[in-house]
DNA sequence: GTGGGGTGTGAGAGCGCTCTCACGGGTTCG
DNA sequence: CGAACCCGTGAGAGCGCTCTCACACCCCAC
């Protein structure tokens, strides 16, 4: 695809130029050892001198590799892309991933159409295998990719129960201890709000909130619980709703930090101090947890080993050394701030 | 790639399965009007039984056509993602590139190293042509990527003012709309929160706003200047800053809209009043313009058709039909609502 | 001096696809 | 009734690479 001039040099050339033969031009490159020293440098001036970069069709044609690994955001809003945590896990992602040499690319599939493509993309072979985050209940890509045999990693089990790899937070967990912390320190009216309700997340620290209610002897109510949709402006919106149905309440539990961001400024626009009214309990840890005001007290999940654990996962079925579905939980913990 | 199970089925065994010739097969998949209906029928039903997907490797490796385009976002910290002008074209581009049935791959570009990578990846061959975002001045990639011969298109101009096709808002101009708007409501202490001074956007646009002044007869003063990083964070913290040092200020032309809600957020903490006793004037137009409180006033960028243009040169290069780097500066326009 | 074991190298066979070219068989025209 | 033409088809070359295999060569033990 090069404009106007003469098209990249190929191996042979190379070969020709170093006055070797392509099999060792070929070794060099891949840096077998079984070459002399001298072909090598032969090898290496040619290379060098020709401008030579390997095409990696023709190599992957023959290896079976590309050497990239897809990650794939099936998220209809496009808002995914503004949530720290995910920016997070991008830069994680990304340089384990380039620890072993390996390129990441982002596909967003927004609707069912692109969903379609981005299947088809990766069925075609351009990538090695997908790490999939983001599943709404009528995600078609869970199902298309497990039916084409691609390495396959989800981040947060998947919704059908399916049994494909994947790593997720203790959501239910994380949501249970922020509660009980809630109620230990003698607040009585704690709502939620909560994540959407057909994101896996979403439903796990739901039932985690109820959990907690539970083991204080609290009764859940349902003019304390307000679904959100993980954005600040949606928090923020969730919180006056809670505000107007449940005047009284004195703690919340949200279920994602931009969400508490947005919770806090509600709060403080209807006058109520935080945490001495209402104690606020985030979920994330992003950094504008630490930064907000007041500092956000939020369930941290173990974001780096959960993205080592990832490329793990993957990377072991994309070697082909896998053997069966792999399934990791990790701890979350809750950090103590000003909020709550 | 595919862990334990049969390779995939090539279109060999699709042709014998059809009872016709490879030539056959292929014409039908690449829907060549040269085929009886009898054959074409043939071949989709061993297509269907056989779930025969191409192997885009080796169709690659002849036609030199990957049909995927990529992204390139050049930029070190990862709050590119969290900027909803980003978002937005995200979405814009992988829409016109569905158009004509090419794949949109993102790639993110954090340090030096991981530029090179980006570099090597694209010269390696696996996309067409590379959208290049986000530059700021010590960005190795524009180099990397003209001296590769890849067809290129940037968003924004060049920062050394190279020769290569880009497509650009009008920055200063709007800047200086926005500054002499400010000016004839009667503002004379026009202060401005300023994008990165290493990206051109960052640049152009105080440039812009000091061509408003000077239009306005208005003088430059030091005090009334703080540089921002595009985020909400960092606008909230540049105008405690300007605050602080230039309490008098009565409007503040803010480079972008993220940063423009910071500026509200810190203005009302500060307890001045927009517009009464500060007028605000934003850039970009993001969808949390119209819904912050209050609704901001801001310069808009045609950002759907920027995103088509980039689109255009860029296939234009990709089809080797261009003759030349094109260059498009779009208008931008005034977006009056409630902040000034 | 012969056999065995490295070690560096090249020839050559593919990987799965596209695309040119030639060919048989029908139609149309002089 | 033969030449000219189109149309559907298949044979086969080749895209740029990897990798197996065989070979020439050198070194050392017996």
């Amino acid at each position: 695809m090069t404009i106007a001039g003469r098209s990249s040099p190929t191996l042979d050339e190379v070969a020709e130029l170093a006055g070797v033969s392509r099999a060792t031009v070929s070794r060099v490159i891949n840096d077998s050892p079984r070459v002399s020293p001298e072909a090598r440098e032969a090898v290496h001036s040619a290379v060098a001198q020709l401008r030579y970069v390997p095409n990696r069709m023709a190599r992957s044609l023959v290896t079976r590799r590309t050497d990239t690994i897809a990650l794939v955001l099936s998220e209809n809003n496009s808002q995914v892309f503004t949530d720290p945590f995910f920016a997070s896990m991008v830069r994680e992602l990304s340089a384990r991933l380039s620890d072993t040499d390996r390129a990441l690319v982002l596909l967003a599939a927004r609707d069912r159409g692109e969903q379609e493509k981005v299947g088809r993309w990766v069925r075609q072979g351009h990538v090695d295998g997908v790490v999939l985050v983001s599943l709404h209940r009528d995600d078609l890509l869970p199902g298309m990719l497990r039916e084409s045999n691609v390495p396959l990693v989800l981040l947060g089990r998947p919704l059908d129960g399916s049994d494909v790899s994947h790593v997720d937070a203790d959501n239910a967990a994380g949501a249970t201890t922020a509660t009980e912390y809630l109620a230990a320190a003698g607040r009585r009216r704690i709502a939620t709000v909560t994540g959407p309700l057909d994101m896996i997340a979403g439903v796990d620290r739901y039932a985690g909130y109820r959990h907690g209610l539970q083991a204080a002897g609290l009764p859940l109510s349902a003019e304390l619980v307000e679904e959100g949709d993980f954005t600040e402006a949606g928090g923020a919106r969730a919180m006056r709703a809670l505000l107007e149905r449940a005047p009284d309440l004195d703690a919340v539990f949200v279920a994602s930090d931009p969400m508490a961001v947005g919770a806090l400024r509600a709060l403080h626009d209807a006058g109520r101090t935080v945490p001495g009214d209402v104690a606020v309990v985030g979920f994330d840890d992003a950094v504008v947890a630490a930064t907000c005001d007041p500092p956000l007290t939020t369930v941290a999940q173990p974001l780096d080993e959960m993205t080592r654990l990832m490329v793990e996962l993957l990377l072991r079925q994309v070697d082909g050394v896998a053997d069966g579905p792999e399934v990791h939980v990790c701890d979350t913990r809750l950090v103590v701030r000003a909020s709550a």
